[in-house]
DNA sequence: CATGAATGAGAGTTCATTCAT
DNA sequence: TATGAATGAACTCTCATTCAT
């Protein structure tokens, strides 16, 4: 791709400008070991800093040059690794996605009970979404893109096959058990999932100043994920 | 000298770049002509497009050449009138806040069935979000920019107020008349409303490709509303 | 936000506008070829053209571009070597301060006769002043601006140290062989040395149009120079 | 005059940018009664303005809109009453020229002992030009714009006229009363009075940075006029 | 006379991207 | 591989000046 600042994405995209001053240059990935030329290890630290750079500052607010200097090479090396801002993103995007699918793996689908199956798909959520921020906030802002980088992707669009799989699972269990309604459909319930698990995290900050408190506190979260658990199961659940 | 690239917000803000070749100039607004030298009309036309803008493209991805242009006013003017663009996205976001806060107070609390109360809200909720985007977007981006601008602003925060008013209205008739949970938290049950309403919205695009079909069809609209009074309200209801 | 216009003094500077027809280009420094990607060198012939272009046109009436073109650099150069308009005239400041300073050194302090070393100090500085009119022009114009850069400057106010050691120095040593008046105070005799070497510099033009005659034609200079040590030296002397 | 912008002066001005914030407004001028239409006084007010304006700005760090706001009434008014920028500039520094012009001629030059009558005048000189420092400023700004603008005066050129008259007639007596020696010439001798009146004003600032006080400081003024005295008469007097 | 909305030509600054070394 | 100097196309913001009302 060769094109020319901003006109790399056809129309849409996200960004946060500048504001460097007050961001004090990331957590730098560790500074390698002079001298060494490691291809992989290098490409892997540039990646790792622009999931966070995207996520922090979306599309059109990250910047190159700060990616850069935090991943301690030069501008160079970020075109000769990734191409351009465009596929940098790309692969930022789906490396963040490839780390919730690798998470969600790790459920027991065939646990006893389906109904304790689905508070831990609920929880496992929930969780995943409140203690990284990150991952929110680059979906957010790749919907403010309407999804042109996902399109684009070839592993974007199935990575919540797994997840909502299990949820599948789960569900048709629980209705043959009879302990779930049988008129549920999954891809709603995920939708549902999804949005109370999600909108505390995206609209954090709306929420603080309507609210006065902050929608991050541990405490607090503990006790919204005990309400979004009671409102999806006491919805599910045909009460026998 | 001079503030740097002075405009910008101290620290963070959301963008979307050009395009402007595939985006085709907007609706314009309609070409004034009597109304040329008519401060309070041009003030207004240039909200309404910057309105537009922001909520499609983000802070940093606006253009305030595009908005003059599709405001059919010079440049100038948007400084005359707005200052810079951090203020001209203020009274954007204000002004966006201000329609939805006017669509509310269109409710009627004291509906004798509190429960029918309770849906009405809920379903003016969803619709006014899934109608137009241009609010959900302007939300999302200014939850990326961390709630800078809203955080400025004297009238946002406090203009949710009626909408919470109303809820608790409602909950609290309906707990007296023992058909609501009396435990239900206004807060947290007004969270749970949001994201229940605003998931779709704001996660078109990526639910989209997950599930191969457009959510903002108006059919699954509407099905999903249902979905969404029902699990809110088997959640509430005592079944009383 | 932004500094607006962000680049600018906090407050005041001193400015001549574009001009850009009538001055033709400068002396542009020689086109370089050889010294392609020279970081050194490019932030030095920044810095020179620099110089001459705040000396002639004051700040805000300096232009980057032209600035630009006279070194031959493309203007994001600029501001990858000096950080903003700002940063550069301080930078060309500084510079300017340095080379009469240098010069200074050259004084031989310790000259057997103090009236002889004193004439020196005297006519070194008005002939540094007289011949090359950039110094003056920007020192006049940091009055103008109230001295907000010089400041700023770590280096500056300490730049005229050694100037007024010398001084010092050779009045003591006068003082003590008793051919110098016992209270002169070095202060209020270097304001007197630098008034009489600075005004027919700093108002060349206003007094060419009073007097009608060019106050920088070579002979009048001469004949001014004797005139100026004279008044010094027969205010200083104690005739003995 | 209908150049736009900086076109104006073919080729140099002298200007400080806005730090409008930072100015207070000035002492505005006394509002005037609202519905008298008094164009001399309108003028006038304009032309008060101009002449603070300019005298702490430079000429392109002025703003007509400041000006207009000070002088309360509108820019159209300026354009109306002066025509540009340029021409409303050259009105404000004849303007301040009359004003030190009309000065000098409260001076007696006819006064008995010519020492007391030269002292007067430069007694008159230092503190005229110590007061109000906007004169000294507007004349280092003129020069720095290469006193184009006082070229294109009818009046400027003869400013100092009086002044300098007065002098010539004072040297003449004391020479002949063998008080001054004969061969003082009086052009030089002018120039030596203002460079020695001039200097602690124009450099007011780099000088404070370089002595770590205030040159303008009351009490170090009237030790500096007597020095000043000290300097030119022990030059000038013959001692008899 | 008076108003201030509107214009247009810059000016400073930023940033993705390229390329000589 | 690696570097960072260099480029060019925007983008935000400013301001003298004009002109409809």
């Amino acid at each position: 791709m060769n094109a020319k600042r901003s006109g790399a994405l056809p129309d849409e995209d996200i960004g946060l400008p500048d504001g460097s001053a007050s961001t004090p240059a990331k957590a730098k990935a560790p500074r390698r070991s002079p001298g060494k030329r490691n291809a992989v290890a290098t490409r892997q630290r540039i990646l790792e800093v622009a999931m966070g750079e995207f996520a922090e500052h979306g599309y059109s607010g990250s910047r190159i040059e700060r990616i850069s200097a935090s991943a301690d090479v030069n501008v160079g090396m970020i075109y000769h690794y990734f191409g351009n801002k465009d596929d940098l993103y790309l692969a930022a995007l789906e490396s963040s996605y490839k780390i919730i699918r690798d998470r969600e793996q790790t459920l027991d689908v065939n646990e006893a009970d389906p109904m304790l199956a689905l508070k831990a798909l609920i929880e496992l959520t929930f969780d995943f979404l409140s203690t990284d921020p990150h991952f929110v906030r680059l979906i957010m802002n790749e919907n403010l893109m309407m999804g042109r980088t996902a399109q684009r992707s070839s592993t974007i669009p199935y990575m919540t096959r797994p997840l909502l799989e299990s949820l599948r699972t789960i569900l048709k269990r629980g209705q043959r058990e009879k302990v779930f309604h049988r008129n549920i459909d999954a891809e709603n319930f995920y939708v549902s999932i999804l949005g109370l698990c999600f909108i505390h995290v995206s609209n954090r900050y709306t929420l603080s100043s309507m609210f006065q408190h902050d929608f991050a506190a541990p405490d607090w979260l503990e006790r919204r994920k005990a309400v979004v658990v009671d409102v999806l199961t006491s919805y599910i659940a045909t009460g026998k």
